[in-house]
DNA sequence: TCTGGGGTCCTAGGACCC
DNA sequence: TCTGGGGTCCTAGGACCC
């Protein structure tokens, strides 16, 4: 809580549909939905245009295309995103050596810790040069809110969406609160709400009159007293640049429930991997290791498991995460598996002696030399996000939304695909809206590429153009 | 076409220890 | 020995957030 409004909030508006929207030009002012498109996909962000037909983040992909169906609906490329969150993270580090990151897309700086702003007066002309400088460089708008604490800068930059900057001055927070729905309070969510309204209470001011006591009784220790604090708009937690991973996980859900045993645990296996594989690229180990199964009824449980020592032995955690599976009974199907690593260690401090007693104990059945293989071993996921991580190496995957570039048609995305055809649209983020093709999936003319950066010039980012990664050649036969 | 994927924090009970 | 109380670790589940 401070006397000026110097914190602020950053929050990109519908970013990954915005920045697809960016990099397409034929997309710009049409609705798009950008999310999973597999049959039990949801959205994960909804464009504008598309949110006037009433689709919004996590609605299932079903609904979002019985609500909007000419949007244009597009795989999320997170690779992509990460470039162009990188390239406002360093803005945001320009005003401050404290800024935390809540996502791709949001995040709170410090300006006071900064030496930008001391005044509502500075506050603001340091928001409104952060905007103009976003939009120049990404060719995206954020918006911002600024306070004198976290919780009321984020209300006040969701106030000024899209595209604008809310400054909320420091002691008339209870004014602004009161009215509102308790909703709007970060860690009310459905159940909370519902609980708090059986309760009497549905605004701001029925929990700010409510005593302590009682909010505790009824949401427990923890939440009551923050949210009879917050209620006050009291808040005095600081913005804390870097905070350590807890824990790393993978998981995925299937198209149709898995009822093979054996290939519920080839699932099981193949995810250990992946998680191992993230829990190393972050340069940790873990001890404990955890299994989720989500049943074909929604049901969902998790088995856990603590190891002696961390690890980052992939041969470990794969046979911990099958032990953990013997003893779930996933008769009637499954619809997702899950596999995390938490108890997190630094992976240079790692404790290589209780590693060793670790994964002798764990080998007793069976694996013959140990450390050589382990890390080599299984190289598959290449980071999240990509489009092509699991589709099979013979034949070549055309997903919406995926950048590609033509022999002779230049640059361009994929439209849509199927019975053999796969439809481009070529067009390039400072071009006019560009001309539509069809080709066979096949065509050796087409391939994968990187995506374009979205204002030409700031090379940085994207990754450039051109470098295609063609693996194996166009001729699949 | 009914419900993603990656996280965080909290609670509660039981085991175990002093 | 009729019975306490606190602290920590582990496990499972739930709410919430983007």
């Amino acid at each position: 809580m401070r006397a000026a409004p110097t914190i602020l909030h950053l929050d990109m508006d519908a970013f990954f549909a915005a920045a697809e929207q960016a990099a397409k030009p034929s997309l710009r002012g049409k609705p798009v939905i950008v999310g999973g498109l597999g049959p039990r996909g949801v959205v994960a962000t909804a464009s504008y245009e598309a949110r006037r037909f009433g689709v919004h983040s996590a609605m299932p992909m079903g609904q979002a295309r019985r609500l909007a169906p000419n949007a244009a609906f597009l795989v999320a490329r997170f690779a992509f995103y990460r470039s162009i969150s990188e390239q406002v993270m360093e803005l945001l580090g320009r005003l401050s050596p404290l800024v935390e990151p809540l996502s791709l897309d949001e995040a709170f700086v410090d300006l006071e810790a900064g030496g930008v702003a001391d005044d509502s007066a500075s506050a603001r002309a340091a928001g409104e040069r952060l905007r103009a400088d976003i939009l120049a460089t990404t060719g995206l708008t954020g918006s911002v809110g600024l306070a004198g604490s976290k919780m009321i800068a984020k209300i006040a930059s969701e106030e000024a969406k899209p595209d604008g900057l809310v400054l909320i001055e420091p002691g008339t927070e209870r004014e602004l609160l009161g009215p509102r729905s308790v909703r709007i309070l970060p860690g009310v969510g459905p159940a909370t709400g519902e609980h708090l309204r059986r309760a009497g209470m549905t605004t701001v001011a029925d929990l700010a009159e409510a005593g302590e006591d009682e909010l505790v009784r009824l949401l427990g220790k923890a939440h009551g007293a923050s949210l009879h604090r917050m209620a006050q708009g009291y808040d005095d937690r600081p913005v804390v640049a870097e905070r350590d991973a807890k824990s790393v996980s993978v998981e995925d859900t299937f198209d149709v429930d898995l009822h093979d045993r054996v290939r519920i645990r080839t699932e099981v296996e193949r995810l250990a991997e992946r998680c191992v594989g993230r829990l190393r690229a972050s340069g940790h180990s873990g001890r404990t290791i955890v299994l989720k199964v989500r049943r074909y009824d929604f049901s969902t449980l998790t088995r856990s498991e603590t190891l002696r020592g961390p690890t980052d032995d992939p041969v470990v955690v794969r046979e911990a995460a099958g032990r953990l599976l013997d003893a779930v009974d996933t008769t009637g199907g499954v619809r997702l598996l899950g596999v995390g690593v938490s108890g997190l260690a630094d992976y240079t401090q790692e404790d290589l002696f209780a590693q060793f007693a670790e994964a002798a104990e764990a080998t007793a059945g069976g694996r013959d030399t140990g450390e050589a293989e382990a890390p080599a071993a299984e190289p598959a996921a290449s980071l999240p996000g990509g489009p092509a991580t699991t589709a099979p190496a013979e034949e070549r995957h055309w997903s919406p939304g995926q950048d590609v570039r033509h022999a002779v048609h230049g640059a361009g995305w994929v439209q849509g695909s199927g019975v053999g055809r796969v439809t481009v649209r070529f067009e390039e983020p400072w071009s006019a809206p560009g001309r539509v093709r069809t080709f066979a999936v096949d065509d050796p003319d087409l391939e994968p590429s990187e995506p374009l950066p979205l204002v030409r010039g700031t090379g940085r980012g994207a990754g450039g153009p051109g470098r295609a990664e063609a693996a194996g050649g166009g001729a699949a036969a």
